[in-house]
Formats: C-alpha cells, sequence, structure tokens
DNA sequence: CCGGCGGAAATATCATGTTGCTTGGCTTAG
DNA sequence: CTAAGCCAAGCAACATGATATTTCCGCCGG
C-alpha cells in the first residue's frame, strides 16, 4: 500500500532522455513528420512520445492542430531545459570517457622524501609531458601510511622502498632505483677517514635512527644487519624526519645507517661512507595496487620508468 | 546500409537517465542488493542495466569481486556527472511546471499608449501583485502592429481599441472602459466656449488626424461620422503620436476628435469638449488569442479586469 | 589444511510492458 | 477535391524486469 502509493506500477513511466531527445526534434522541426524522419523512427510512435512526454509533465508543449504543432510558452521554456539536460548528458559522457582514457583526472602520489630525492622530480616532469590532463597530489607519507592509503584507494601509486613480501598483498612493486647503505658520520668522526667501513668498525657506536613508530623496517634492517655479527645495535635516537636525523648526526650525537641518496640533502655537513662487504641495497620503487589501476595511474607508472631507466 | 552506419541496430541501447537513477543508487550504496531495494527492483536486472551502461561508455565504473562492487576512480567521476544530469533534469521539470503553473515565465504586453494612460498603471500593479514571477515586457505598438504581433505569437495580449469583427478573426476582446469621443481644440478655439459642440459645428474645421498608415480605423471612424452628415472632413495634417498631435493643436493649427483620455496628456494646454449628440463611445480593453492562452495571459487578464472592474 | 557455509554478484530463462511499425481515419489548407 | 499532416488502433519486436540458479570468495570450524 505504500508501494501503491509511491509508484502506482503501470501510470507513471518516468521521463527519460529519449523523451528529451525527441521533443527537441519535433520543436526544433515545429513539425512531428520531418522530426520522425530525423530520428529514424517512424511518425506515431514519435507523437506518443510527445504525448507521454506531456502527461508526466502535467504540461502542455505542444499547441495542436491538424496540420501542424507549435510550441507553446511553457514549451519553448522546456525547450532550452531539454537541451541543457542533453548537453550535460553529453559532458558527463565525454567527461567520464576521458578520465577513463587517462586524458584527464587526478591520482594521488605517496613519496618518502629523502628516499625519492633524485627519482621524484625526474618522474614528475616526465609524466607532466605524458600526461598534461592529470592533477597530480603528492603526499609525504611513511611507509605505513602509504600501505594502508593505497589499500584504502586513497593513493594511486606510491614511491618508496621495497616492502616486505608480507605486507605486498595484493600490491605490486616496481623496482626503479637501487641505493647501497651507507654510514652517516660527522666529518671529524673516525668513520669518515677511510673510505670503506665495516659494520664491525660501527658495532659499538652510538646510532641514531629512524623513529620505530613510523619506519618499523628499518629497524627490523638494523636488527638483522647486526645479528650476524651476533650483535644489537644501540639506538641512542629516534628522529621522524631526515632533516632532524642529519641534524643530529650533524651535532655528534651519533652514526647512522642510511642510503646513499641521502647525500643529496647532507651536503658537506656529513660523510657517508660505503660499507664493506656491502650488504644488500635498498630497492627504491613504485607500489601500487595490481588490479584496477587507472589509465592515469599507469601512466604514472610508464613515465616513472621511462624518466629513471638506463 | 546508411542506416547500418549510423545506428547498429541492436548494439546500441542509448544511455537514459534510469541508468543514471541506477547507477547513482549502486554507488551511493556501494552494493548492488542494497541498490535494488531502494529501487523497488530486483538485483539482476539492476547488474544488467549498470553492465549495460558501461559498455555503452565504454569505461569500467565499478571493480567487481565477487562480495562487493567498489567505484573506480572513472566512476568516482561519472557520479557527481550523473548526479548534475538528473539534478538538471529535475530542474527543468519543475521550471517547466512553474510555467505552465503560472509562477514564473514572461509575459508580452502590447499598449497603445493615449487609450490606456490610466488603464496600463493600475493594471500591472495588480498583475504584478497577482503573479510576481511574470516578468513583463511592455510594447508600444500600433493597432496593426498589434494583431500582427498577436497571431505571430510574438505579443501575448494587448490593451488597445476594439479592432472591428474583421480583423477579430482567432482573437478574442474582453472590454475594460468606454471612452467618449471628443473634440481637442485650442483654448481660445471658437469650439471651446460652449460644454457641447455638435458635428456640424466643426465640419469645417481643419483636422489634425491620426497618421493614416499605423491607425487606418481611425480614419473609417471619422469618414463613418462625417457621412452621416453627408461631409468629408478636412484632414490637414497626420501625426503619428499623441504628443505631437497636441501639440499641433496647441498652436492652433486645427481641431482634433479624440477619446477624452486624452484630457490626462493635455492638462491645460487644449480644452475638450463632448460631442452632442455622443457619437459612440471607444471601446478599451484586452485583445489576446482565444486559444493556448497561457496561465500567465490568463492572469493577467484577470489581473486586468479586476483593476478597472466598477 | 580442508570442506562446508553464507553473502553477494553474475547467468539463464521467462513474462510482461513499452517502444516502434503499419494501416487507416480525420481535419484543414490550397 | 486532393494533399499534407496529426491522431487512433492493432500488431510485432525488443528491452526491461522477475524468479530461479550458479558462481565466486571470504569465513569458520573441524
Amino acid at each position: 500500500m505504500l508501494l501503491g502509493l509511491a509508484c502506482p506500477k503501470g501510470m507513471l513511466a518516468l521521463m527519460e532522455l529519449r523523451h528529451l531527445r525527441y521533443f527537441v526534434a519535433v520543436a526544433e522541426e515545429q513539425n512531428v513528420t520531418r522530426a520522425a524522419a530525423r530520428l529514424h523512427v517512424s511518425q506515431p510512435p514519435l507523437s506518443r512520445q510527445i504525448r507521454d512526454l506531456e502527461e508526466e509533465l502535467g504540461v502542455a508543449l505542444f499547441e495542436r492542430s491538424a496540420k501542424s504543432v507549435r510550441l507553446t510558452d511553457a514549451g519553448r521554456v522546456f525547450l532550452e531545459e531539454a537541451r541543457a539536460v542533453l548537453q550535460r548528458a553529453g559532458e558527463a559522457v565525454q567527461t567520464v570517457k576521458a578520465v577513463s582514457s587517462g586524458e584527464k583526472g587526478e591520482i594521488h602520489v605517496g613519496y618518502a622524501p629523502s628516499l625519492t630525492v633524485q627519482i621524484l622530480p625526474k618522474t614528475l616532469r616526465t609524466f607532466q609531458e605524458n600526461a598534461p590532463g592529470i592533477r597530480v597530489h603528492l603526499h609525504d607519507f611513511s611507509t605505513e601510511e602509504m600501505l594502508a592509503s593505497l589499500r584504502a584507494n586513497k593513493l594511486h601509486v606510491a614511491l618508496m622502498i621495497a616492502p616486505s613480501e608480507k605486507l605486498l598483498r595484493g600490491l605490486r612493486f616496481v623496482e626503479l632505483h637501487r641505493y647501497a647503505l651507507c654510514v652517516a658520520a660527522h666529518p671529524a668522526h673516525p668513520c669518515a677517514r677511510g673510505r670503506k667501513v665495516s659494520l664491525a668498525d660501527i658495532a659499538n657506536e652510538r646510532f641514531i635512527a629512524y623513529s620505530r613508530a613510523d619506519y618499523p623496517e628499518y629497524h627490523e634492517m638494523l636488527a638483522a644487519l647486526f645479528k650476524k655479527l651476533g650483535r644489537v645495535p644501540h639506538i641512542a635516537e629516534e628522529h621522524d624526519s631526515s632533516t632532524s636525523l642529519i641534524a643530529a648526526i650533524e651535532a655528534g650525537r651519533g652514526v647512522a645507517l642510511v642510503p646513499e641518496s641521502l647525500g643529496c640533502l647532507t651536503g658537506e655537513r656529513l660523510k657517508l661512507r660505503s660499507l664493506s662487504p656491502a650488504p644488500a641495497p635498498l630497492l627504491v620503487g613504485l607500489l601500487f595496487r595490481d588490479s584496477g589501476t587507472s589509465a592515469a595511474t599507469q601512466k604514472f607508472i610508464a613515465s616513472a620508468q621511462a624518466a629513471n631507466r638506463k
């Protein structure tokens, strides 16, 4: 009975775009028969559709005489309205096609700042050339946030260090660059003397680290590295950004293991020394969902690979 | 074969508002089954309509898994677009209903200035109160132009003198006021002395008349009046507006037969004297098409009658 | 580790309703 | 009186919608 009120079943056939298309044709031709020809339908159904539309609206759109139809004042107004609706619908289709094909749209890109200082600018430049219609939103996120945002569809792609296998479920990683792990120390520090340093040389140092809360995998990596020597590194401080970590080392408060890319940020304030024997390098690249990647995202991935090839 | 190219018959079922309504429901519920309930349809047809829409667009709007549907980036964009189209369509319907019922819209009103100086302001004031949403366009037209414009649907209603039967085909006239025909003369003119004047008294005067081109029926009236006396009036000048006609009389160049309403425009510059015996009065009222009058026009007619009653 | 269970979407099949076509009647203009 | 154009009626075809069934996947409990 509620249904009966809300929807009188057979009575009320809702207005459709077809009615508007037909109406516009008839209004423009001022003649049902010509409009029917233009629409590739025959005249009687067209007459009926117009009548249905008028009933649905409860408004007479045409004045009818035996020989002609002519718009009423209301019909003239509705002609403008109908044209606007049809145009809006057409624009909607065009827009979604453009988005789908990657001509327009936006993507959200997460990035780990200190790891991507060399990679990100090149990538953005190439992407801008390949997909000028896409607006890029950059998000400086921690690894944790990247993973969560990628899964929640808040992020389309992340420029970051390769996550461990366990964290990768449903995501794909594409390597762009490898960075050796280095010791970063104050220029006056003993480590800064030779060209190379072994883990044993620094096993007793105070370590400056990235914060465990934001970068748990950094701590795992550190622990795993020294476990081979049967040692546990002494983590004296934790920092949540590279800038403050660099400042702490420059102040002589300890040393740190960092990717060689950090050299771009330290300048001459710190010395970076390679480790010998060299541990596994850090893999930096793109992370993204392995299904449902939009055209824009795919273009971004391709641009990143092209920009960092060689 | 041409048809084959232009319209692949079964393949291309054009997008309709129904697709958009269904799509919006599914997108908002993020769930086909709930959306189907909301739309009072069953789930399978809804799935199919969504699929049809995607095929029509050539764009994947949802990412499907066995347990759920989720919008793609393109789908999110199309959701906004579809909502906009539906809203626009709703506005179109509301607008045309408002126009049809006379809440909104515009009407074009023709008027004969010198005959309606007393009628038009009252009418407009009353109409403004009765139909505040209707914009009125005023057109100062000659009788000829009124008739042509009414027939061409350029004018909805005209405030003017009653036209002859022959000119009335397809139009209706409603009387609002009667004005006696008077002699207008310079205050120093002999006619201005007594209270009343007979036609015979002025049969030899120079007549100032409205122009024959714009007001042929004025000349017919003048000729008919004097024909009863077996005379032909001497039309010395023709003017296309009341202001210049008044100026000519004031200059002493002749006398004129005018409606008494002209008194409002002459002030003390001219004297108006009744004719004795009084000829048929001038009927001033509304003229409009007797079919297809819009609600706004009907309201205008009603307002005019109310304002000029009594 | 595996198999059953449950929820949700897809598929298949059928019925109904609507669109569209054809024919024919009616009105008016020329 | 003919011709043009709109409307009405009846019929065919298709698209939409309903019901029943299947498939897929995540979730549990064994």
